[in-house]
This record gives C-alpha cells, structure tokens and sequence, in this order.
DNA sequence: GTGCTCAATGCAATCGTTTGCATTACTGGA
DNA sequence: TCCAGTAATGCAAACGATTGCATTGAGCAC
C-alpha cells in the first residue's frame, strides 16, 4: 500500500502537493497534477481512508442496524436504502444486532467512533425499555432517523400508517361481504402492532360490527410465533371464522399452512388478509392478499432524510414521514360476487 | 467526545500514562489506574477507533460481503457467520454488493483501508470473469476465505460437495421408485449449479438411467428466473415427469407453484425435491424435500478459517473445507410404499 | 552517604491524511 | 528594471491514539 508520502517522493513534490492534485484542487498546475494522477496510477495509490477520516471526521458512510436480517421485511428495506445511499454517493455498512442493546451499543459506539456519518435504525422499540443506544447518538445530536418504527426523542422517522392501513384491511373483508372477522394479533410490546389492532378495532366500529375479545387470537408468545397452534386449537374447537386478519405477513403465511393442515381451503372456506406484502407473499397459494407498505419508497426517503441531517446539521425537518398502505389483491380473499 | 488528553488533564497526568492505565498496562501503578478509570467514566471517554487503527493496523472488523441480500441463503449464512464473529470478540459488516464488480472493488479498497482484518465473500463468480476485488486482495495477502463459493487463487474456502449431494438428490428419488426424473437446472455460469447438473448425470448413471438432454429444462435465462413459463409449457404440452429434481430451493419453490397453478398434485402426481434447505422451505405445502446444506456450521467454520488466517498469516491451512449434504425428507416426495 | 535496582511515569515520534499560512516563482505593466 | 499580483508549491500543525525509550524517584544494601 502506497501512501501519499510515497507518490510525493516520487514525483519530487511535498505531500501537500500531491494531496491537492489528487483531490484536483484548483492551486495545482495542469501538469503537474497529470504526472501526480499519472504516478499515483503506477504505485497503484489508494488513499487511507481511515487517516482522512481523523482528518475530516467524516467517512461518507452511513450504518443501518437491523433487528433480524432473516426477517424477509429487513432484507428488502436494505435494498432500498443502499440504492439510496449509493446515489447519494455514500457507501452503506449493515449491522444484525438481534435487537440486542448491549450489541447495539457496541457497534454504535464503534462505527460512531469511525466517523460513520448517519445511523438508521429499524430496532423494535419495546415498551418502557428506551433504546440507549438511541438515546446515546440523540445526546451527541447525532444523525439518525428510524425506518419503520416511531421513536422517541423525537428521532426523525419514516413510518406508515398503520392504523389507517388496518382499517383498510376491515374496509375491504367488509366490501367482499365479511362481517366475522378474527384478528390475529402481533406480538403486544411493539407499537406498530397496537396501531393495526386499534386500525382493527376502529374498522370494525365503521361498519357497525361488534367487537369482543373472543375476535382476536394471539399470534405471539413473547418473540415467537404460536399463530399455528393456537389455529390449529381454535379450529378444532369447531371456531373457525369466515375471514382472518392477520397483523402480519409472517403470521398469515403461517396461518395458511395452518389451514392447509386443517384442510381448510382459502379462500372458499376461510378468507386470509396480511400486512407488509412481503416478496415471498406473492409466491405463496393461494396468493396472499395483503396490505402493501411502500418498502422501497420509504428507504429512499429514509436515507434522504439522514443525508438532508448530515448536510444541514443546523435546519430542522419535518419529525415524521408517514406513507400510505395500499391494499394489493391476490387471491386469499374470496371476493363478493356482486362486485 | 472526549479524548485521552481530556482524561489525561483532569487527571493531572501524561497521555501515555492514561493510555497504559486504560489499557491495564503493569507498568502503571494500581491506585492511578484506578484514578484514572474513574475520571474516565466520568468524562464518559470512548476510545477513537479511528485513531486507535491508524496506529494499530487492526480493527477486530470482519466484513462479510453479499451478493443479494433478498436471497434467502444469505441472511441464514449472515447469521451464522455474525455470531462466531462475536464469539472470538470481532464485530460484522455486512455489505451488500449485488454482484457489481465495480462497487466490490469500491467497499473491499474502503474497508480494507480502514483496517478491517479480513473479508468473507460469497460472490458469485461468474466463469472467466475473474473477480478483481478478490484478486486484489489476494496479492495483497489480505486475510480473505470464500463462503458456499469456491473460489480462485486458491483463497481458503468454505463448500458443500454439490455433485455428491446431487447425486443423493438422484438416488433418493430413485430409492422411492423414481427412474423418469428431470433436472431443473442452475444458471449456467455459476459453478456450484455445473457441479448439481454433474451429480445428477453422475446419480442416473449409477442408476443405469439413460441421460437425455430433454430431461433438462432450463431454470434461468442470465440471472432471471424461468422455471415457472418453461414447466407451465412443458406441463401443457403433455410432458409431465413423475419427479424433478431442482438445482436450488427457490427454483423448487416456483415450480411448486407452477404445479399448484396448473392443478397437479406434489406428490401424488408429481414428487420435488430441491438443493438448499432454505428456511421457507419447509413452510410450503407440500413442505419441500430437499438438500440440506449444513448453513450454520459452514458460516461458523469460514469466520475460524479467516480469524485463523488473521492470527497465523503466515501458517496456511487446508485450502478448501468441504461440508457434507443431507437429505431432508418431508412432503414433496412420494415415498415408495414398500419401503 | 553512595550507588544500584526497579517501578512508575513522561516525552516524543509515529500512523497517513488535510489544510491554513508562508513562501517561491513567474507574469505583465509602468 | 522593478514591483505588484497571482499562481504554484511547501511547511508544519493538527486529528487521537500507541509505544520505545528516557527520566524520575523511592527503596534498599553496602
């Protein structure tokens, strides 16, 4: 590895000298810049870019911490914000921390202390239990907003309507003629959950249909999911409703093999409605009819968020940017006729 | 942030001294270390990584580069290699490159420069375009081990026997009573797909099955993936095999779907079974049958082979790790009933 | 009291950049 | 011919840590 000091030498300059040629800064001469560029071509110069970002305290590097990158959600939101920061010309270091905060905190404090530039996190706020991994970048005045979950210390945010998106979920099991309609519940201590439940709950008001606890069936125990068990009980138990909502793709997907086991078909006998749309839902039959969170989108604006934070550390956005769901139909709903 | 020269003020002593002391260097006496961690603590001092690499060369950073993180091998792999990672004390980047000569080389020059101690890559080397990243890290000695992809310039490698598991692919199938089976095959220019094409000649030979090219329908047209159009012509023209066999899971998983679309039943009319063992896999109904790679123990096994490497560089180790495949019998497959 | 050892600490160079300021060299106008 | 003005270049101080070597001073044996 060649240094600045070594393409200097060379070519007879100081290492100023070459530093400006390279970075092609206006107080070089034309030529003498050419035989830097051309020098540093042959010794095969790279720059150390842990030297330049002691220098300038910047990396153009941005860092997204994922809860659980085998969640079919997380990989695709990935996608969206390395294209993003791409095109923002910043490069994107992905971290799995397993919503682990001592893990958190290391790998914050770590790329923190290598001048990563910006944070987005999609870490699950649990209830009560405050992020201090958060709360630490918050208290430096740190870049970061969060992507898919709303966040305390009025971190910038890019979320989607979840309430609004239940809502439309009941919206469209009633316009195809359901009015039994089970909930499948996500697990309790994550907010976005509790929006699609009240989504749920306030759906079911619009149009006049009673609700009772007996409606929702839990989908999870803590982190893990027991939709298919508490399926499998409920159906045998001679309960099955005519339409099912589950709060996400995940457990619909699970609850389809579920009905598939119980030889139950979908959507004659039971109609399925997700949340997310995830890649694998298309693929699935029957197709599962969903709620669509614009993934890609809100990557996007995520990491133009962060990178408006970077740039104009002083200016102020909007807290929060909530995009709308829209309801993809598939096959897992039988439709009215009628329509 | 506040640096060693803050501590080393408020504690009434040199740099050095606080340096050591932190570092639980002997030659410091007991009760000014003590001291100084306290004034540390208060002053919630956080080392420079930056600066600590400049000096140091070292980072304890691995990073594991993707070829696409929506592919569900991945994230599995990207577990399993975080977690040994942590467990010999080095933290994971994740880089997600999409297979882009340009932007490999782009992180590799980036994350090299700031010290990372080595790189685990699962690039999907295409046949003769040698992967310049690779090479260059290479002629650097830089401690680098390929993961699920064997690899050039004899880098140490963590593989499967993907001929051989093609080949238990074939004589399970053929155990169940199978002789008429089509290969669903990989795209042509990954090796790993060459070697599961070779395994299953190599298993109808054994066999005393005769080999014809009609038995092989194409999966992908360049990185596309096809299977669905090729079997739904196939199927319609009245050319349905009793069992296929498919280079990867997600290729098993479309044709599982095609087969559902066109309403023959797996495995009553038709048996599946895939390479891979993906975790969706088994989630499909039918659950899929398939090749199980050994995931976890080999993402484990490339982080020991590249900390190894960081460790010894000068000691070389086998070249190549080759883990064995496993047939995991579930739905997809119609057992032979005398069995 | 002198000399010695050894533990504790400090000095200063170093890693490879960037950058403000000083310096040099060249140009053209008077 | 000389000077001002500007373009081109170099010097040296940062950035924040690590570390070999020098220094200090206390303790101890003679």
């Amino acid at each position: 590895m060649s240094t600045l000091k070594d393409v200097a030498k060379r070519a007879g300059v100081s290492i100023s000298t070459v530093s400006r040629a390279l970075a092609d800064n206006s107080h070089i001469g034309e030529k003498t810049k050419e035989r830097i560029r051309q020098i540093a071509d042959e010794l095969e110069y790279s720059p150390n870019y842990i030297a330049r970002s002691l220098k300038t305290k910047g990396s153009m590097t941005l860092a997204y911490l994922i809860p659980d990158i085998e969640n079919l959600l997380y990989p695709s939101l990935a996608v969206a914000v390395e294209k993003q920061a791409r095109a923002l010309g910043y490069s994107l270091l992905l971290c799995n921390t397993f919503d682990d905060p001592d893990l958190m905190n290391k790998y914050v404090r770590q790329l923190q202390s290598r001048f990563v530039d910006g944070f987005l996190f999609s870490t699950s706020l649990r209830k009560g239990l405050n992020n201090e991994a958060i709360t630490y970048l918050k208290s430096l005045n740190y870049p970061c907003v969060s992507l898919m979950r709303n966040s305390p210390d009025n971190t910038d945010s890019v979320i989607v309507d979840n309430t609004l998106g239940a809502e439309k979920a009941v919206d469209f099991l009633v316009a195809q003629g359901h009015r039994e309609i089970v909930f499948i519940a996500g697990s309790d201590n994550l907010e976005l959950y509790q929006e699609r439940f009240a989504g749920y709950k306030k759906g079911l008001k619009k149009h006049s249909i009673p609700y009772s606890d007996e409606l929702v069936w839990p989908g999870f125990k803590g982190t893990q999911r027991i939709v298919s068990q508490v399926a499998k009980e409920k159906i045998e138990s001679g309960k099955c409703p005519k339409a099912i909502f589950c709060a996400s793709d995940p457990l619909a997907i699970d609850l389809l093999k579920t009905l598939h086991d119980c030889k139950l078909s979908v959507p004659e006998q039971v109609s399925v409605i997700g949340f997310d749309n995830l890649r694998v839902s298309e693929i699935f039959y029957p197709s599962l009819t969903t709620i669509e969170q614009p993934f890609f989108e809100m990557g996007k604006a995520a990491v133009k968020l962060l990178v408006a934070q970077i740039e104009n550390p002083n200016k102020r956005n909007e807290p929060n940017l909530i995009f709308e769901t829209k309801v993809i139909v598939r096959e897992s709903v039988k439709l009215s006729e009628v329509k």
